[in-house]
DNA sequence: TAAGCTTTATGATTTCGATCATAATGAAGC
DNA sequence: GCTTCATTATGATCGAAATCATAAAGCTTA
């Protein structure tokens, strides 16, 4: 399991038809590959959005410092609990039929960050539909795109 | 927070367009609404699938029991990340974009439980596609059909 | 500064899934 | 048994998103 001390990491999965699929974006103070303190295997790749610092725990020490410390493994619960909510979240997103509305509703939920490439990987949908989508709204007056490959959220 | 002792129960919720959104799928063993631990609301419809036992503790209790009984602690954490790992799998599934594929691979997770429009739901499909879908791969010798309203797929 | 790459952006076309419609089957309740 | 309802199933049509194509802008890097 590994500690993202700084920086940004992003885990994704490759699809067979070839896309990649954004599993967690990981920032300062997030912890990665949790479900490998328990399983084998890693099903993700992690590539690093910035330069960032990493810690490295080994599935032993993870397990011993939850036997040992309540406050630990009570901390650790939490933070499995936001990111299931967070999965959750993201499966609302990615019902959403309409390319606009999802488009709206990942902007709404602050999933812009990086690239568009990367948001419409994020929301499921073909980059190019994210863009048009991302200009109808601009035009709709509902989205503010001050400057090329910048989109913001009109704080109607 | 809940226990599901037998039965089954889903957690659903609705999108604005009205569509249900499966978030969870509980079976006899799991426990429902783990993040209501943490946080104030539920976000999510729990609705029975079958006559089910369900145990309620309330938030002070699985708290105290996290901090006195580090096994306790172990095995929540142990369940959430196995919770982590479903979702980040329903996720790739979901970034299939053709539907003959994700109904394939949703089989081939054992989605197909319930009734087909369940598991369109959770595919993120319209239940005619599913049913198309499935017609379309039974002639293809993908899927046994036995009778009405069982696919099976082929142990090729 | 020139070459090569990625991102941004939009136009044209196609395809596939949603939607609408209809009907048979089966289960639940009276 | 009969009625009612949900599920299963398929056909027809439509529309929206994917795909294909193209190009400008920006950023690396040599």
């Amino acid at each position: 399991m590994f500690f993202l001390q700084s920086g940004a990491v992003n885990l994704i999965r490759h699809t067979e038809a070839g896309q990649k699929v954004t599993m967690f974006r990981a920032t300062a103070g997030d912890t990665i590959a949790e479900p490998s303190v328990f399983s084998d295997h890693y099903h993700c790749d992690a590539i690093s959005q910035q330069p960032s610092v990493v810690l490295a725990f080994d599935r032993q020490s993870v397990l011993a410092a939850m036997a040992k410390d309540s406050a630990f493994a009570t901390a650790f619960v939490k933070r499995l609990a936001g990111q299931v909510q967070t999965y959750r979240r993201h499966l609302e997103l990615l019902a959403i039929r309409s390319a606009k509305d999802r488009v709206l509703a990942g902007l709404a939920d602050g999933r812009l960050t990086g690239t568009v490439l990367d948001f419409a990987a994020e929301l499921g949908l073909s980059h190019e539909s994210v863009y048009r989508a991302l200009a109808e709204l601009t035009r709709d007056g509902r989205v503010e795109h001050p400057t090329r490959g910048q989109y913001r959220l009109k704080p109607c």
